[in-house]
DNA sequence: AAAAATTATTTGATATATCAATTATTTATT
DNA sequence: AATAAATAATTGATATATCAAATAATTTTT
């Protein structure tokens, strides 16, 4: 039976389900590496595979505002993952370079992602997942369009 | 194809999903009262729908950790849509009364919400939504049992 | 009944989200 | 070339997320 009130619907299922995957996620990363969040540890690995990108480009792949990426990168530079200077060709941008910690922890904690992936997804097939992402994505262009 | 890096997989369209959705939210329900955000509206009607519901159901229903429960209904009493007074049967409680404000702002904007979910799974069939609430929820319970 | 365990809420600390405004730089327009 | 518009990043303010610890009240155990 449907429920009139919103968090019996299935919106409320894809909020709890995120909450949920980031706590698995937040977990197995802990287990490896006590000093850094879930999102910390997806810039990084964003910047392991793409060493030009920009900040605002990690904020769009990462679904993120460009203040909260400011922010994250702070952080990361104060525990030393990162080192930050001035783009020499676009002085507007900032080059952001891992450090040997940085480069240590992305070798560590790949492996961590690929399996918080295969654990939420275990037991769901190809052809749902792709189904899921289709209508995820209808979902996300019916918002974006409103 | 396949993308290695995190970003491209199925769980990050589950959080671009809920963004874009909490934004449509934000945005109708400012439309109508500029003192509000997504997460007070819902306590509010959660609360409108059943009077005698504690913080930590509250906090369950929406997926939330009780702190945060706590400092949302601070700002809320500050707002004059909630009142706050002690549980008589259990002094560890706290008994939640909406105020006049709060069931004037409940009228208001319950149909925003229902307007909000029609926009978000517009197009989508119900066959589809219902497919889409079993993955999510396998998702839930892989995370949850692992 | 006293001690121990459980429960509901709060508080502190830190991270992230969001919006608006600001700064610095670059690009486009006139 | 000077002005205006656009862009990248930062900062401030406020809300929420999360964990751990603390309070206070209630239940269970002994």
């Amino acid at each position: 039976m449907k429920q009139k009130t919103p968090t019996g619907t299935v919106l409320y299922s894809i909020e709890q389900a995120i909450k949920e995957y980031r706590k698995v996620c937040q977990k197995n990363i802990q287990k490896i590496v006590n000093d850094i969040t879930v999102d910390q540890c997806l810039v990084l690995i964003i910047l392991n595979d793409n060493e030009k990108i920009s900040q605002i480009e990690i904020a769009k792949l990462i679904f993120k505002d460009n203040a909260s990426i400011t922010r994250i990168i702070e952080l990361m530079v104060k525990k030393d993952y990162l080192t930050r200077e001035i783009d020499e060709f676009d002085k507007r941008k900032t080059k952001l370079i891992i450090t040997e910690k940085g480069k240590k922890t992305v070798v560590l904690l790949s492996p961590v992602f690929e399996l918080n992936r295969e654990t939420a997804l275990d037991g769901i097939s190809a052809e749902e997942i792709e189904l899921l992402d289709k209508i995820l994505h209808k979902i996300i262009s019916n918002c974006k369009t409103s």
